[in-house]
DNA sequence: TTGGCAATCTGTAACGTTTCAGTATATTGC
DNA sequence: GCAATATACTGAAACGTTACAGATTGCCAA
């Protein structure tokens, strides 16, 4: 039996929820007219129109998703595409509310699709096209030659990425400027005479570990401070790998005085490092950090720390989907955050 | 125009998405059959059933979400509702990955919906039952007479809560027993010698608060030690708020040699204020604290800790729903996490 | 032979929406 | 005064699925 109502088409009983039809039937009108004096159709008399969106108000009308997706294909959904275990932890949860509070203006659903381990990250992005999930994506842990947006460009669904590629596609992205980020953090080291600087980078191959690496590249030069090498960890290793590796770092001959790092929990691991080798931070060494949400300070008063806000990003994201879904140049919705000043919580006097 | 092809039915272009019709017109049969054969009726033959299958996995089919839910009125949705400015960050995206991982193997997806600013928890539960959005729902911050259970509940839509209730309702949920938290915490400081004990506490009104004092009170007459009182602030304050709260406790006379914290940002500003009041951690006051992501202990080696896993309990909330929505008794789909024992990363002799 | 029945399969309708191709009525041009 | 036209509205069809109520076939008992 079918789970509804059996009488069909009881317009009385004020239980089940409002359809085009209750409408029509409601102020005498037909399906069609309901439908098009709801969004604002011009070949409907401004008074049916009143009168119809009034109607649709009192009785609290909500149009059934399932038959808009069905009739035009429209899901009113976007989707957000995680790594399950790769992404660190507190900066997910950031953009997800970021997203979230953008589209809670909108009919838009936020749905989260995972992908998890070594898959391959282009699946759940053929899902989401192949099944029609979504009208838009946002992805991140971007690459330069990102095969996810290439082929979201080459199906024509509108998507934004949280970070850069660099293929010749133009698409919307939001970005940090990590590149700025580690500019200003080895200028501050050297101005505080730090010149034998190591970088902890973000994870190799994703775009913002090039403009990491060539930011603090440049800034070498520029301050004529030296390198020492530090690509056996980046920010994606675990815990325990970066603590050792910068104990055995700063154990040798030649250390840095001075460390950029591109994550806070990295950073709380290069700290636990460094005193396992005995040094002191602020003294021996000093610690420029990024960080997403406001504790480091906390951790060690002596870090230097700069703020990367990722509820911006999120809502940034957000817009630019549902700019280009809108209609809008993909190359208008693209957009760079830039890092504020570098804080510090401690006096070098103290 | 239509904005699909304009041939109406053309079986032979491969380009579409295939449909029962689709299958339909390759195996000959009906779609009624196609239909019944997908889903293993008994009333279909079975090698048609089986010649159905390979046909459907052969050319990929997927059945249409908007077509099934239109029909059936099942979404095949699980709505996580979220509290956009008050959830801890690190948690949120360890419960959605908890849950993701569970409904991957489902034809299930994840919904995140937000409720913000001092908004009535009760709106977008009201909007999912209104909307009929979800087929199941999952909610947090439970408190002990929980409106938006109840609502669930006389509404018939399967959800689970993270946190019990106290309403003499029964329905699914998963909690971390932080009652037991709490005693072994006690246990833990009074056997180092500490007698004079505060509880950085849970949000009041949060069920969980409940559970927590309870313990810390039991285990206080137990064990023979005196509570200070540090009702001023709870786990949902401002890392600025609970630094200066516990600066000004420290500097009394009569202030704690041990705490119990429920959280570990809040205890990242619990030991700054007691370093603000010139006391050292592990000589003047030894603190116990949960943590859900591993790195309390880089922050201050003398930190007692106890883990509570919170992608475990996204997994269990999530298997709780989908059992339900499976016809399963909400009775039998609640679970408890009992707390690992209390981590020491330093020797006391140290 | 015929009636009954089990085993398979099928057509139709409906879920709620939007688009297409109208229809009916009033208004204008000449 | 009459056709042409603009204005306001409407019914039918379709999106993909499932439930219901048949329809067809073969087989067996009487």
């Amino acid at each position: 039996m079918d789970r509804r109502r059996t009488e069909k088409n009881d317009e009385t009983s004020a239980k089940e929820r409002p359809t085009l039809k209750t409408l029509a039937f409601m102020t005498g009108l037909g399906v069609t007219t309901v439908s098009r004096a709801l969004k604002d159709a011009p070949e409907i008399g401004a008074e049916t129109r009143r009168r119809v969106q009034l109607v649709a108000k009192q009785i609290g009308y909500r149009p059934n998703r399932a038959g808009v997706r069905l009739r035009t294909g429209r899901t009113n959904v976007i989707s957000l595409v995680l790594n399950t275990e790769r992404e660190i932890m507190s900066f997910v949860s950031d953009i997800i509310y970021g997203v979230s509070e953008v589209l809670a203006d909108t009919p838009y659903h936020l749905i989260v699709t995972p992908y998890s381990r070594s898959q391959d990250p282009l699946d759940p992005i053929r899902y989401l096209v192949e099944t029609g999930s979504a009208d838009g994506v946002i992805i991140s842990r971007t690459q330069p030659n990102d095969a996810r947006a290439r082929y979201m460009l080459e199906h024509g669904i509108p998507f934004a990425t949280h970070g850069r590629t660099d293929m010749g596609l133009v698409h919307p992205y939001h970005d940090f400027d990590n590149h700025a980020f580690a500019v200003e953090a080895v200028r501050r080291l050297a101005g505080m005479g730090r010149r034998k600087l190591a970088l902890l980078t973000p994870p190799v191959g994703l775009t913002y570990h090039g403009h990491t690496v060539n930011g603090f590249a440049d800034a070498l030069s520029e301050v004529g401070a030296t390198e020492i090498p530090f690509s056996t960890v980046s920010i994606d290793h675990s815990i325990e790998q970066i603590r050792t590796r910068t104990a055995q770092l700063m154990r040798r001959d030649v250390r840095p005085d001075g460390f950029v790092s591109s994550a806070a929990a990295a950073t709380l691991a290069l700290v636990a490092g460094i005193e396992d080798a005995g040094l002191k931070l602020g003294r021996d060494v000093d610690i420029v950090s990024k960080q997403s949400s406001d504790l480091l300070h906390l951790f060690r008063p002596e870090l230097l720390i700069v703020n990367e806000n990722f509820r911006l990003a999120g809502s940034e994201l957000a817009r630019s989907v549902l700019g280009w879904i809108g209609g809008a140049a993909p190359g208008s919705l693209q957009s760079l955050s830039v890092p504020g000043e570098v804080l510090a919580y401690k006096r070098s006097t103290d």
